[in-house]
DNA sequence: TTCAATGGTTTAAAATATTAAACGTTAGAG
DNA sequence: CTCTAACGTTTAATATTTTAAACCATTGAA
């Protein structure tokens, strides 16, 4: 039963990075910084032109993934460089959730 | 290169389990089919009762859930009874995914 | 200090998702 | 056959997200 609010907490979690993770433009914003693997990052130019958004739409996008922590930007003067960010906390709780979901899944399976 | 391909393509079919797992309404649906492990499943009404949702609208988090694979039903009648998939076919897709993804993440690290 | 470059923010519009009401369908009881 | 229970669907309304236009702030160059 505590297994249960365990999990609410654990979805509640990760609601966020799921509903970030899960928009096509947002996707394709982070595909577009793993492919530029350079440590300076991308600018919000740079990725207007690779994913055809315009600038405030990259910006807002660019917010939410800030705020889920999958990217993290470092300024030099009015520059800002975006980069994946090399923290994978957010992941390793999705991660976490799934491995539990599938338990659960696995257990009510034999309980009859 | 085609590892990025790959890797959008990869973005691409879990984009629906993502949109449908990050729902709080169906994070409720989904709790609650996981909390009543009863091998019959629920019905329509129960989940309207357990999570204050109208029925329409629960039957419309139904169909979504269904389409990502991650509920199934099996009807008596005229009762319809959903209970949780035991394929964890969309959920192995989307741990592949978030491996694929921090595995780059970490090659982009020693790559200067 | 003035100007151009960079990019965040605010506001309003457009697109999308969610919900509710009304309706249709099917199965079984009587 | 008729009535009711169970539940999906369609349509219209509402809410939320996403986008674009216009605006503002900051940095650095001249």
């Amino acid at each position: 039963m505590s297994d249960l609010n365990q999990l609410k907490k654990e979805f509640d979690e990760v609601s966020d990075f799921l509903i970030a993770l899960g928009d096509e433009k947002r996707q394709a914003i982070i595909i577009t910084l793993l492919q530029a693997n350079s440590c300076k990052g991308l600018r919000v130019i740079d990725l207007t032109d690779a994913t055809e958004l315009s600038r405030p739409a990259v910006s807002h996008h660019l917010k939410i993934l800030k705020q889920v922590g999958l990217i993290e930007l470092h300024s030099e003067g009015t520059k800002n460089y975006y980069s994946l960010s090399h923290k994978t906390t957010e992941i390793d709780k999705l991660k976490k959730l799934l491995n539990h979901v599938t338990e659960i899944m696995g257990k009510s399976v034999e309980t009859k």
